[in-house]
DNA sequence: GCGCATATGCGCGCTAGCGCACATACGGCC
DNA sequence: GGCCGTATGTGCGCTAGCGCGCATATGCGC
């Protein structure tokens, strides 16, 4: 693995782009660049984490989970985040499982090298507790959404909000999936995708989703879509 | 209003007891007593959060909304706990609405002085940290339980994580406020504590509740009751 | 004691989403 | 090119919980 200074083109992970310089400069000494591959578990529930995470593209997801097959997603993590935060603060493993849900790289650093960073104060404690707000905004709204609104809703949320993890609109996911994020049935998530379909909003076959009207589908979402995106922007500014 | 160190009878908050004695002294300096009075909100979505409060006695709700009438508790704060963790992560609002579900005591310190007391490193942050992960895990699991189980086992939960918090087994509240906790119609709570009553886990009459069969409550409980407790438990040890 | 605002207890029709059971389509691997 | 595992489309009965309407209790102010 090649240690992240050590690259001609510049990748960028937007929290850590907030730090100063020099934070910033000492910090890469201590990141590694890591691929996110498609599908796989950056740490399941128990699981003792020996890393964090700062996705330069694709995303992860984090679902909260009971029982068997019973899952919903809580939290999504892309180029403005970090996984990982249990470590941050202080504990070392999480209820959640946390799965690359969008193929891409990522600037890691041991668990035990974050302690330390973050014990002298500075920038990114600072930043890394306002970064936990957004995910807690993010969580509650995720439960309001769940309860309140139709699937047909819950998967626009959720397709835009992929989207902007993943700066693309066309991304690989199977209904499936799809059903364990929004915590309904697959074919639940079946319909719901024929309706979006319907009206061409997207195309989806055998895999690939391609988002075709992203301005009318933010018209139809709900309120979520934006609160979540608003708690990062005016708590984390660029 | 008392300064905190003015009592005779010692009231303790568990959050604030895990603290070196000698912090813990010297933040009562900080402190002041102040009512929680009944159905009284700690603060509303958007207003700037001026205190921190621990609770000695009494129960916060932490509801999250979406629109007029909508809704939902993410979050439960009593003796184990702090009202206020926004200030913490360094952000000046809220999203939630914050509500007194059971009248008490807390004590409570300005914002500006628990940043102050967080800049210098110690015990304090360390412990809001642990405290903020237990938090997290508690919403992310109401989000599970909201999601997927019925309103019979939400409110049996409700009820044990209310006893737990008021360390009482009888409480005023009324079918309209644990309809907005739950996320359901009041005709539904209605239903619902009929069902319990019938069984007679519960006795409710005009406002008042009272478990009879604590016990029985815990065997008909969902996993949410234990996985939230426990994680807390685990996190900031006696 | 009267009146009114607030809390309850129910019934009934309706709909979203569940559980289950199939009938396909791809897409590799051999 | 045939086989098979994985991903899809779809239909059908069922139930929890919603929306709405309305018939009481209770308690407080005057």
């Amino acid at each position: 693995m090649l240690p992240a200074t050590n690259r001609s083109v510049p990748v960028s992970n937007r929290l850590l782009a907030k730090l100063p310089r020099k934070e910033y400069q000492h910090l890469l000494t201590k990141l590694e660049l890591t691929n996110l591959t498609f599908g796989s578990a950056v740490y399941e529930p128990g699981d003792i984490i020996r890393h964090v995470y700062f996705p330069t593209s694709g995303v992860v997801s984090l679902l909260a989970t009971e029982g068997e097959g019973t899952n919903l997603e809580v939290g999504m993590v892309g180029r403005e985040g970090m996984v990982g935060l249990p470590v941050f603060m202080g504990v070392k493993t999480s209820r959640n499982r946390a799965v690359v849900q969008g193929a891409g790289v990522a600037l890691r650093m041991k668990a035990t090298a974050l302690r330390k960073e973050c014990e002298n104060g500075g920038g990114l404690p600072r930043l890394l507790r306002r970064y936990t707000h957004s995910r807690l905004t993010q969580t509650a709204q995720a439960a309001v959404c769940n309860r309140f609104h139709s699937i047909d809703a819950r998967l626009a949320r959720w397709l835009l909000t992929t989207r902007d993890g993943m700066e693309a609109e066309k991304f690989r996911l199977t209904q499936e999936f799809l059903s364990s994020m929004l915590g309904v049935r697959r074919e639940g998530v079946n319909k719901a995708a024929g309706n979006l379909q319907r009206e061409k909003l997207i195309s989806y076959s055998r895999g690939i989703l391609t988002i075709l009207q992203p301005a009318k589908l933010e018209a139809i979402v709900c309120q979520c879509y934006r609160i979540t995106k608003e708690e990062y922007d005016s708590f984390l500014p660029e």
